[in-house]
DNA sequence: CGGAATCTTGAAAGTGTTCAAATCAAGTGG
DNA sequence: CCACTTGATTTGAACACTTTCAAGATTCCG
């Protein structure tokens, strides 16, 4: 059930089988089927969701309405509001599934208990959180240094599988940029394809 | 010499005499005046440095051959390139002074051992870099979603003192945009200011 | 003081958005 | 399983925001 969990870990540390056991007593799982939410806005975020299977996208509606994705969360990622989680304080941003998927979810109410349990487990989510700024850091790389054309055929060329699964607006606005625009990049790309 | 950084390890952790005295002797502090570079791009980075006091500026060069910054680290704040570090490989920021500052260096070659001594440590570290990873997502957030008017705005309300001590053009490379418009955006606010 | 770095100004050009309408695809209930 | 409704993608024209380039003004520092 927890298996990608526990490969995911092992890569990082080596915990023996009592913590192991420990661990998986602490966890919750939960199939998410396809557009409900692990969180919405203005609720406190009670929980560190780690994505077994399927795809989450964390966005927020902006000052003009429209949903903004900051975030995908694939198999072997964390997606969490840390900021909310931490804190308990009500979040900005919705959790939403993409697909039916499958979580293991370690609640607010087991996290520091499991830290203490388990102190092997800081130097884990250290490597997770270096992990997912150095992820952030090199898209604001990508929004700062580059054109939505070129983030886009650099997304494409990195992820092809990925483009495949998710509805173009999603990614159009992943990338940061308008469906209209994505689907103009598309119809240029493919003209150019035709007239080789 | 490292109360900055000392005071700022008590907020998070709680480490004995024995714990921080190992730790300050593989510290290293180091004057840095400047225009002085930790870091170039090329080189592997071999520290991670917290800012005793000063300002430094994580930046890269991109493809048109002009300087964009992604990040600025003032007292307080750990500045790195992780990986870089993390890896053995070379680096593509440059690491540079903004001012004449100080600095506490971890090197790479104390680095792991550092957490083996202390492992608390992890503890410490998981929370900079969920710290570092949620400004990264905000910054992801407000390049996304906002306006350069409106992020330049953002930013000089909520760091009016920072906005002073730093020259306009780095202030425009970080919001993500020129100082010719930066110029025109003060231009037109000093207007609007005159004219009420 | 002199030279280099920084900041300003304005016009022209580019990149991406908005809006509205048409087409296409997909999910649902009868 | 088809018909219907909704959701997703496409297209094009007008517009808005930001950049580029070039020149001039200003400030900083040795």
């Amino acid at each position: 059930m927890y298996e990608v969990l526990l490969n995911h870990l092992s890569r990082y540390i080596r915990l023996d089988d009592l913590e192991r056991e420990i661990l998986v007593s602490k966890l919750r799982y939960k199939k998410v089927s396809k557009k409900s939410y692990l969180l919405r806005q203005g609720q406190t975020c009670t929980g560190n969701f780690f994505v077994l299977s399927g795809c989450f996208r964390l966005f927020t509606i902006t000052a003009n309405g429209t949903e903004q994705i900051l975030q995908f969360g694939i198999s072997g990622w964390w997606i969490c509001d840390n900021h909310s989680f931490e804190n308990n304080l009500p979040s900005e941003y919705y959790i939403q599934a993409v697909e039916d998927s499958e979580i293991a979810i370690i609640s607010k109410s087991v996290y520091e208990d499991l830290f203490e349990k388990i102190p092997l487990l800081n130097k884990y989510f250290r490597l997770m959180m270096q992990r997912a700024y150095a992820a952030s850091l090199k898209k604001i790389e990508l929004l700062l240094c580059t054109s939505a054309e070129e983030r886009f055929n650099q997304f494409t060329n990195d992820f092809p599988d990925f483009v495949q699964r998710i509805p173009q607006y999603m990614l159009a606005s992943f990338l940061g940029f308008t469906p209209e625009f994505l689907s103009m990049l598309r119809a240029k790309i493919k003209h150019t394809a035709d007239t080789n």
